[in-house]
DNA sequence: GCCTAACATTTAGGCTACCTAAGTATGAAT
DNA sequence: ATTCATACTTAGGTAGCCTAAATGTTAGGC
């Protein structure tokens, strides 16, 4: 692929992007949980995540995880626990009621989105599976690099 | 694919679309527009639009629409004209500057892209190619659907 | 021709989620 | 022991979305 095809498929990739977040919109409106928490309920299953950790999964900075996991921990659907290896760490954990709010908000989300499948045909569902993977990989390359905003305004 | 499979991808391709909202967030950081002034922009070159239709093709209402607009108007990338057919709508056209604006911000945007597709290979971005379609159509579908948010809250 | 209902947009007010900067407390290193 | 770095919270600000209500325009029924 050369450097011209290479710049039309990004070009047309950012219009995926933009259309994500519009699918994003339509699909998790009239929701208790923003997906934001949800994620954050996905994220501190078992063991449970340091809240710096947290913000990298998120994308955004550590005073934004706290905030939105303050709103879970007020909720009663997680918890906020020393870290006994590190006092300054804080531990976030997912409660039994945050397991069930979890559970129960993949479970909805999960079968709208089923309901946008089923529209599609064979081949193009094959072919949203083959770009899974891809997406994990460039998610991943971002993660190795740059911080979130850091706006210049 | 049955049902049991179709749930299963729909839960990975709901992953995929969080990915999309990370990723947006590390390649659009640190620009003087936003995604949503961008494609503000990219959608009213020409002709123009109707406010409704700038809602709606942003996935918001049209208040939020009206805001963005003025935004851009306020530095002078847009115009609100009077519809000629119907004195009560407004029609939202990008002036030179506007061209300019866009042209600028999309091919900064482009580049950054490019640099993050550069790391995969060529089959990857074959994968990814081949899924872009298949997102447009998901897009038109929930376009002929539902409304924006109506949170329950 | 008028009146009412529907429509397109703006204004006003409120909330969420992000940000930076600064404060507190702990850990690590000289 | 002091100093610098780290992990987090608090405080304050902004962007972008929402609903509800106000304004002006169009269209249909009588």
């Amino acid at each position: 692929m050369n450097d011209q095809e290479l710049a039309e498929l990004a070009e047309r990739f950012r219009g995926m992007l933009r259309l994500a977040v519009f699918v994003s919109r339509r699909l998790d409106g009239s929701s208790d949980l923003s997906t934001t928490q949800v994620s954050i309920l996905n994220m501190t299953e078992g063991a449970g995540l340091r809240m710096g950790v947290v913000a990298a999964n998120l994308g955004v900075r550590v005073p934004s995880a706290t905030e939105q996991v303050a709103r879970l921990e007020r909720v009663g659907l997680v918890e906020r626990r020393a870290d006994p290896s590190d006092a300054r760490a804080v531990v976030v954990v997912r409660t039994p009621r945050g397991d069930q709010a979890a559970e129960e908000a993949n479970r909805r989300r999960t079968a709208r989105m089923v309901t946008v499948l089923d529209t599609l045909e064979a081949d193009e569902l094959e072919a949203l599976r083959a770009a899974l993977p891809v997406m994990d990989k460039i998610n991943e390359h971002l993660h190795t690099l740059s911080n979130p905003k850091e706006r210049l305004s």
